[in-house]
Formats: structure tokens, C-alpha cells, sequence
DNA sequence: GCAAGGACGTA
DNA sequence: GTACGTCCTTGCA
């Protein structure tokens, strides 16, 4: 936790002085110092990174009128000349700029900015903070901690130094000669002239500092003056005592003073476009303007400039004060005002700029790609779409890059379009043309990974990964896909769908260009003219949709969700997929051959037990086998009128004697594992890496989770002796090992949050085995030497709940009756009477709203929730019960990625993430180093809901390593 | 050649 | 009873 204050008032008095601006906006009001305030809090969000990036952050300005300090000392500041006009307009503005950047401004008659200054400094300090005061004030410099946990930074532009100038105890002893604890007495003894604080004449700093080093402090010197061997200095200090002691009383900060906002409402909030730009507009500051659109990923054209303010000589503080604007903030936006409003201005905007296949231009030469690196650095920002050969980011070669700053206007940059081969043994080279690719490359790097150039795209993963491969790391990115899917969960999805639903528009199928099936074409091998057209497109309409959906996260209240969970993940999933695992494929080629012949085994013996020859593999024609043709009792029929064989059907059959069902059984079991996976993955290593690099889908996963494919590495088998066969296949590289490291009973420690279920968190503080503590609860048994069944039933029943249990799924999973089930949930409910009204409450809710919610705010919609279907409606119920439980643990889990890597590095621990299976993370890491990984790993899992939400259950995570993932499982 | 259904691997 | 992705067969184009 970081707490930065700036000291408002404190900063442009000493900018107006050090380096008078005398800029004006167009009709004459000075607006310089503004400037140069709004610069400073755009670098410090900028360069202040890593430890030093700010958790909360305010800005203290000294209030109008009297202070405690006049009531003792009226002559105090008294000298002051009242600050020049040029100077005092632009008061108001500085506080209004605070504001626009969304930050906090405090101001408190009767008290000084810097009173308030040490107030918060010294309350944050106590609740472990670090604090930085950006001042270069000497008063504060008496804040200034020894262990660095209070820290000066002075911004005031000096020429010839350094932008950002560290204060702290060694700066404060070069200027004090004391450490910052005995500044306070110096200062009471040598005075400020321009404050007013008298001191004690003729003894200036150097002579102060040398006798509160002597004496320790103003009293103790006192004390002993007149033992002070200079006469005249002597007599001074014994004449003076008084004022000395007035003196430090002036200097010293009040740190008490009865602040109304608490720490924590100083926590950073992301910049809200609708408030910065219609503020920089009004004050005409271009430059800046530009920066922070492409830092923020919006487009300031879209903003009016602020009425209020753009009309000089009114005072903007009528309209807004920092309660009214976190207000706004924090309350669901109505349609049709504010933030709202303006999202629907702009997408009636958008979505009637036609779309003109004839303005898209295909860029050959050096200087049409030069126009369009000028537009993007103009604008600040650019929506960027790659083609290439194929769908596989880590093996797809580039083809082309497609590009758009407006809406309405696209490029493509064809730079792989190769020739038809003559024939199978000619290589057919590229098209004529085309710039070559390290031109391009090298051109657009700099821009791709500038930080104030905002790279939007569609699916921004993908085009990390293959700009990555090309040595780009682009950043900062936005993501249409990632916007709609914090706004509007999965129901929308692919760019096609995006812009039918958004922008009514179709966009060209590729199937048009490429056909389908087996003889479709990859984008290399397309005609390049009707492939710009196709591509550009792409990069027109992500742009135009970037346009209508950002500014929703505002009105919608999805900001945080975006700006936490969803945007910093795209980079972090890029560099896990990029890593991949490494697979051992000799051992999956052994499993293959052993599962192949173990089936071949039972596909014999099961044609002997059927009496006749048939497809294994088929439902079909096996019920037709065991409930027709063996007239077995108890077959029931599937939807669509088969008989039902599934492995809980045949698993019954079994125990009551039928041998086939348990062959086929076994036989579904072998040949599952084998196609699935031992014959399945070694296709899946890369020729290039010799890894396994699997693909995750960020937004495609209802509830939050994320999902993994081509191929899936989140169902690796576990639970089966063959199936852990499978999973150590999965190895370290040489000299490396594997840590898997998983949440233990995350969801249902969710839950005992969630639904504040005193019973199961005590549970969990206890470090209880928490189905048995179920069990024994319900069941009224020990827990010792409790019957294993006994628990397993209270673990059904635990998992039930979060599924969102029925009694008539319970008794499925535990072959009991359907009333019995219904016992066990109604005994359940009366022993923790909390759980009811949690899912009661979310069933009401989800009727109401149309979705739920998780603790960190992530919206799970369903719109069928008021279906005439009751089927459907049960349905939807019990899964609006499950997802504020699953979606909570998976943005815990998502915190916890995001944070890792940074983690890692400042405690410079050398760990690579490779893979997440919803409640464990998967890491590589150099052999020996394995035990600091560990700690460091859990430190960050455990700790990573905070600080947004403390739960009231611990979190703990088992962290296991070893050479295969089996074994650190 | 493609979509749907059934089955089964995971959390 | 929740959430996924993949493999295989089937049935229709």
C-alpha cells in the first residue's frame, strides 16, 4: 500500500515562483500553473511505477481563511504579500483539475494543507503504508521517516535537474544538519522569515543545528543556556526563550486534525474520460489531451469542452465537490443522463458512419505507411488487426497487418502473401509488391510499444502473441472483446456478432475469400486486394466499436471490472500460451499402445458378453444390446427417445450383475484417455518450441472462469491411476521443476463469506476438515472416528450447494431416495439457516436484474430468468446460486495472475506461470529455487482478493514441487 | 462436410 | 445440482 498526498497549494506557489508560466488559453486567462499541475499528476501516474506506483493518492489544498496557529500568533504569515491575480485565478482551476483526474481534493477551514498532510501520513504510516508527500516544502520535511516509509518528492521543474528529486532523511540532514525528528527544533530556533516564525535572533540553521545536536531539543536547551559558552549567544537564547518556544509550536504539524475521509476513500480510481477531457478541452491543453487518450484508450473528440469552466472568470467549485462526484461515481447511472447519455450520443454517432469498402487503402510503400504512423501518433490511438496463416498464435505465420485511427477509414499492410506453388516441390514465393516484413516490423515497433499510444484490438491476445514472436511486446492494449464481454457478459461475442448487434452491420465472411472444410485457403494464399478489403474492415470495425462500448463502462459501472480483471489479464495469458509445457512424448506414446491393447482386450471380451460383434463406441446401438436385445430392466430413454448408457446407467447395471455393463465401462474409460490424450497431445508440440502451448478463452466462460483449448490442459486426468499416468507425461525442463500450487476449498470458503455463514468460517479458521465438520454438524457423529461414508455424504452435499442443489440432484449423486434427500437439505439448512437466505436472495435477485453478482462486481446475466419454462427457470436458479460463488474464486484467482508476475520479480524470485486450471497455477522454476518460489507463490495467491475485498475466511493455498505435474499435484 | 447428441475428462 | 472442451457416432445435406 502506497498513500501519495500532494501538496496542491504548496506546488503551484512554488512553480509560479520558480518558473513563472505565463501561458494563457485563447481568451487570455492565465492558465500556466495549471499546466504544469496537470503535468505533474500525468507524470506521477506515469513514472511512478513498480514499488513506487501509488495505491491511494490525494491532493491537500490550504483552505481561506484563519488557522489555529493565528489564535496563538496572530503576526504569523502576516508578511505575506497577497498572491498575485494571474496566480489566484488559477486556484479554483487547480482544484477542479484535481478532480477531473479523479482524484481526491481536501481542504479544511482552520487547518493548513500540511496539517492535513501529517494527519494522513502519519495515520497511513501506522496502518503499514508507505507515504510519499510530493512537496519539497521544508516544513514537511519534519515528516520525513529514517526507514523511508515517509518520503518527500519534490516536482517543481528546475533547469539542469532531474524531473522527480527524492527527499528523505539524507536530504533532509544536508539541509537541517539534524535528523527529520529534531527538525522542528532547529526550525524553532533559527525562524522563517517569509512565514514569520520568529526564532531566536542571530542563530541561523548551521548554529541551530549545532546545539540541538548538543542539547537534543528546544526544552533541553533551554534548560541549560546558560551554560552556553558564547556570551551573546547566551544571552539571546535566555532572552528569546519564549519565542522559541512559540516557535516550534508554529512549525510543528498537527497530526490529529479530524479528517472526514477515511484512508481508504483514497484508494486510486481509474480516470473517467467524461470527467478529464471536458476539463483539459476548457483549458485548451492540447498535448496533454492527446497523452492521456491514448494512456486511457479513449477518444477525446468524442468530449465537449466543460461549459463551466470554458467561460473564464467563474468559479468551477459550484458545480462539483468531491462528495457529488464520487457520488456519481458509485451510483448506477440513469439512461439518459450523464455518463449514460453520452455513451448513447456516441453510439448514434458511430453506428451511422456508413461503412466504404473504396476508403480502405492498401499500403505498398514506405511513404504511405509513413501517412499512416503520423495519423496514429496524432491521434494517439490505433485499432490493429493481424492476418495471418492460421489460428494457432504460437505457430501462425504474419501476412498482414491491418490498421485504423477513425472510424471509417482502414489500412492493410500485405507483407506474406505468397505465390501459388507450381507444383509440390517448387516453393512458391511471395506476391510482388509488398513491403518487406522487417520494414513494417521495425516501423510500427516503436509505436506498438509506446505507452502513450493506445493499440486497440479485437481478441488483443492473438495479436500480443504473434507480434511477440516478431520481438514486439505491444502494450497498452484495449479490448473490444474484453469491453463487451465486462458489459455484457458472453451473449455477444466474435467481432461479426459485436458489429451486427452494435453497428447493424454485416461484416464479409472469410468463408466469402477462403471457402470452407479441408480446401479452405490460409489468408497467405488469398488474392491480395479482396484480403484488404476483408482485413481492413476488421480494423474499422473494431475501432467503431471500441468507440460505442467504452464510454459504457462508465455508465455502466464496469470500469473497475474492466480496468482489474479483464484488460491487464490479455498480456499475462499471452506470455503463459507463449511459454507452453513441456510434454514427454515417449511416455504418451507408451500409454498409447498399452491403453490400445488393454482395449482391444475389452472390446473382445464385451462382443463374447453381447453374444455378437458391434461398435463399442456407439450408445446407440449398446442400449439397443443391453434393453432390447437382453430385455435388461430399469433402462431409462435420453431427450431424444435413446436409451440412456451413461457411466452412472451401466455403473448400475453392474452391481446388479451384468458383466457387459462394466466392460464397456472400463472399455469408454481406456479409449477415452487414449484418443483424448495419449494420441491427441503429442500433435499439439509445437516443431518450433517442442512445447505444448494451449489457448486460453478469456471471455467466453459465463461465470468468469476462464477455459483452455487446442488443447484443453484444464482436464488433464487426475482421479483414475491410468488417468495420473496421463498427467506426468506433463515435465520441467532440464534443470527446472514443476510447482503446482492450488486454493484449497476456495469455493466454499466464498461461500462462508458470501453468505456469512459463521459456522463454516469458524470452521475455516480453525483449520477444520470441513466435510467432516458438515457431517458431524448434520449427522450429530464425532468427528473422530468418523465413518468414511458419513463424510462422504456431507461432501455431496457441501458441493450440492454450491451447484445450487435439488433434492431430486442429490439423491442422483448419492443413490439415496428423493425424500431422503430432501431430509438431508432441510436438516442443512436448519443447522446453518444462512445458506437459505443466500439463495433465496439470489434467486429473487437474478428475477429482478437479470443477473448476479460476484464480490469484486464481475455481472453474471441470464436472461432466461423470468422463462415461461419452469425447467428452465429451475435451471436458472440454481445457477445464479453457483456463479457468485464460482465467479467470485475465479476473479481471485485472475487477481492473483495479474499481480504474480511483478510479485516475482520484486522479490526476485525467476518463476515462469505456464497454466491455470481454475483453482491452481502451474509454474516452472530453476531447480534448487524451488522452496523461496513456493513461499513467494502462496504469498500472492493467498493475499489476492485484498485489498479490494477482505474476506472473513483465511485463504489457503498447498503448494507442492516436483519433475512432473502427478507428483506436484 | 457439418451439426447435434452422448459421453466423459477437469474444477 | 454448477462451469467447461473434445472425441466419437449419427443423420442429413
Amino acid at each position: 500500500m502506497h498513500l501519495l498526498l500532494v501538496d496542491g497549494s504548496g506546488y503551484i506557489f512554488r512553480a509560479f515562483h520558480a518558473l513563472p508560466q505565463l501561458n494563457r488559453k485563447s481568451d487570455g486567462l492565465p492558465v500556466g500553473c495549471v499546466q504544469g499541475f496537470c503535468n505533474m499528476l500525468f507524470k506521477l501516474t506515469e513514472d511512478l511505477k513498480g514499488e513506487d506506483q501509488p495505491t491511494h493518492m490525494a491532493v491537500i489544498f490550504d483552505a481561506k481563511g484563519k488557522t489555529f496557529r493565528d489564535d496563538f500568533y496572530p503576526e504569523y504569515k502576516a508578511h505575506r504579500p497577497p498572491a498575485p491575480e494571474e496566480l489566484v485565478t488559477q486556484f479554483p482551476l487547480t482544484r477542479a483539475a484535481t478532480r477531473a483526474f479523479s482524484i481526491p481534493s481536501i481542504e479544511m477551514e482552520g487547518w493548513e494543507a500540511d496539517d492535513i498532510i501529517a494527519t494522513y501520513a502519519c495515520n497511513a504510516r501506522q496502518a503499514g503504508y508507505k507515504v510519499t508527500i510530493v512537496s519539497s516544502d521544508k516544513d514537511l520535511m519534519q515528516l520525513v521517516e529514517p526507514d523511508g516509509s515517509i518520503r518527500l518528492l519534490d516536482t517543481i521543474p528546475r533547469p539542469g535537474q532531474p524531473p522527480l528529486r527524492w527527499i528523505g532523511m539524507d536530504e533532509v540532514f544536508t539541509k537541517f544538519g539534524v535528523t527529520p525528528d529534531k527538525v522542528i527544533d532547529v526550525q524553532a530556533l533559527c525562524g522563517d522569515s517569509v512565514d514569520n516564525v520568529p526564532g531566536v535572533p542571530g542563530i541561523g540553521v548551521k548554529t541551530a543545528a549545532e546545539l540541538i545536536n548538543q542539547y537534543g531539543d528546544v526544552e533541553n536547551l533551554l534548560a541549560h543556556a546558560h551554560e552556553i559558552k558564547q556570551p551573546a549567544r547566551r544571552q539571546k537564547l535566555i532572552d528569546n526563550a519564549e519565542m522559541a518556544r512559540i516557535s516550534k509550536r508554529l512549525v510543528t504539524l498537527s497530526q490529529d486534525v479530524p479528517v472526514e475521509l477515511p484512508l481508504d476513500a483514497l484508494a486510486r480510481v481509474p480516470m473517467a474520460p467524461e470527467a478529464l477531457f471536458p476539463f483539459l478541452k476548457a483549458m485548451e491543453f492540447a498535448t496533454i489531451t492527446k497523452r492521456l487518450a491514448g494512456l486511457l484508450g479513449a477518444d477525446p473528440t468524442l468530449y465537449e469542452a466543460d461549459p463551466e469552466l470554458a467561460a473564464s472568470g467563474r468559479d468551477p467549485r459550484k458545480s462539483a465537490d468531491l462528495s457529488v462526484a464520487r457520488a456519481k461515481l458509485a451510483s448506477p447511472q440513469v439512461p439518459g443522463t450523464g455518463p449514460a447519455l453520452h455513451a448513447q450520443e456516441v453510439h448514434a454517432k458511430i453506428r451511422a458512419i456508413p461503412v466504404n469498402y473504396d476508403d480502405y487503402e492498401i499500403v505498398t510503400t514506405p511513404e504511405q505507411l509513413d501517412v499512416w504512423l503520423k495519423r496514429i501518433i496524432d491521434k494517439g490511438h490505433v485499432a490493429i488487426d493481424t492476418e495471418t496463416t492460421g489460428l494457432d498464435a504460437q505457430a501462425a505465420d504474419l501476412v498482414g497487418i491491418c490498421l485504423a485511427t477513425e472510424p471509417g477509414n482502414g489500412c492493410y499492410i500485405p507483407v506474406g502473401h505468397s505465390r501459388g506453388a507450381a507444383s509440390l516441390l517448387e516453393e512458391g514465393g511471395l506476391v510482388e509488391g509488398q513491403l518487406p516484413i522487417r520494414l513494417v516490423i521495425d516501423a510500427l515497433k516503436p509505436l506498438l510499444e509506446d505507452k502513450s499510444i493506445l493499440k486497440i484490438g479485437q481478441n488483443t491476445k492473438y495479436e500480443i502473441s504473434i507480434l511477440a514472436r516478431y520481438g514486439i511486446t505491444m502494450a497498452p492494449i484495449d479490448d473490444t472483446m474484453l469491453l463487451s464481454y465486462a458489459l455484457d457478459g458472453v451473449q455477444y461475442n466474435g467481432l461479426n456478432v459485436l458489429a451486427d448487434n452494435w453497428l447493424g452491420h454485416t461484416c464479409i465472411a472469410f468463408s466469402d475469400l477462403a471457402g470452407t472444410g479441408k480446401h479452405q485457403k490460409t489468408f497467405d494464399q488469398l488474392e491480395i486486394a479482396p484480403a484488404a478489403r476483408y482485413a481492413a474492415e476488421d480494423a474499422d470495425i473494431t475501432l467503431r466499436l471500441w468507440h460505442v462500448l467504452k464510454p459504457r463502462l462508465a455508465a455502466e459501472n464496469a470500469t473497475t471490472l474492466y480496468e482489474t480483471l479483464e484488460r491487464p489479464l490479455a498480456p499475462v495469458l499471452s506470455r503463459m500460451e507463449q511459454r507452453g509445457i513441456s510434454v514427454d512424448r515417449q511416455i504418451l506414446s507408451r500409454l498409447s499402445g498399452e491403453f490400445s491393447q488393454r482395449a482391444a482386450a475389452f472390446e473382445a471380451e464385451a462382443h463374447e458378453l453381447a453374444g455378437q460383434s458391434f461398435n463399442l463406441g456407439s450408445p446407440k446401438q449398446l442400449g439397443e444390446i443391453l434393453f432390447d436385445k437382453m430385455g435388461l430392466e430399469g433402462g431409462t430413454k435420453t431427450k431424444t427417445g435413446a436409451w440412456a448408457t451413461g457411466a452412472d446407467v451401466l455403473e448400475d447395471l453392474a452391481l446388479k450383475g451384468v458383466p457387459l455393463a462394466r466392460t464397456i465401462v472400463d472399455w469408454r474409460q481406456l479409449t477415452k484417455l487414449k484418443g483424448t490424450y495419449t494420441d491427441a497431445l503429442p500433435a499439439y508440440i509445437n516443431a518450433r518450441t517442442g512445447r505444448v502451448h494451449t489457448s486460453y478463452s478469456q471471455a467466453s466462460v459465463l461465470t468468469g472462469r476462464l477455459s483452455s483449448n487446442d488443447p484443453n490442459l484444464q482436464n488433464i486426468p487426475v482421479r483414475t491411476e491410468d488417468g495420473r499416468k496421463i498427467r506426468s507425461a506433463f515435465v520441467a525442463a532440464p534443470g527446472k521443476i514443476l510447482i503446482s500450487a492450488d486454493y484449497s476449498q476456495i469455493e466454499l470458503r466464498v461461500l462462508a463469506h458470501i453468505a456469512d455463514i459463521q459456522a463454516l468460517k469458524d470452521a475455516f479458521e480453525e483449520g477444520l476438515d470441513i466435510h467432516a465438520m458438515t457431517a458431524s454438524e448434520m449427522f450429530n457423529v464425532p468427528v473422530e472416528g468418523m465413518p468414511s461414508d458419513v463424510r462422504r455424504r456431507a461432501k455431496a452435499i457441501n458441493f450440492g450447494i454450491i451447484y445450487g442443489i435439488s433434492a431430486f440432484g442429490l439423491a442422483n449423486q448419492l443413490g439415496i431416495g428423493r425424500g431422503e434427500a430432501g431430509d438431508y437439505i432441510k436438516t442443512y439448512f436448519e443447522r446453518f439457516p444462512g445458506i437459505k437466505d443466500y439463495m433465496d436472495e439470489q434467486r429473487r435477485r437474478v428475477k429482478i436484474d437479470g443477473h448476479v453478482t460476484t464480490i469484486f462486481g464481475r455481472k453474471v446475466q441470464f436472461p432466461n430468468a423470468n422463462s415461461a419454462n419452469p425447467a428452465e427457470r429451475s435451471f436458472v436458479e440454481r445457477a445464479s446460486i453457483n456463479a457468485p460463488i464460482q465467479g467470485s474464486a475465479a476473479d481471485i484467482i485472475r487477481r492473483a495472475m495479474i499481480r504474480m508476475e511483478p510479485a516475482l520479480k520484486q522479490a526476485n524470485i525467476d518463476a515462469d506461470m505456464l497454466l491455470q486450471v481454475h483453482d491452481e497455477l502451474i509454474f516452472e522454476v530453476p531447480l534448487g529455487t524451488e522452496t523461496a518460489a513456493m513461499a513467494a507463490i502462496k504469498t500472492v495467491m493467498e493475499g489476492a482478493a485484498e485489498p479490494a475485498v477482505r474476506l472473513s475466511v483465511p485463504i489457503q493455498v498447498d503448494a507442492h514441487a516436483a519433475h512432473n505435474w502427478d507428483e506436484a499435484h
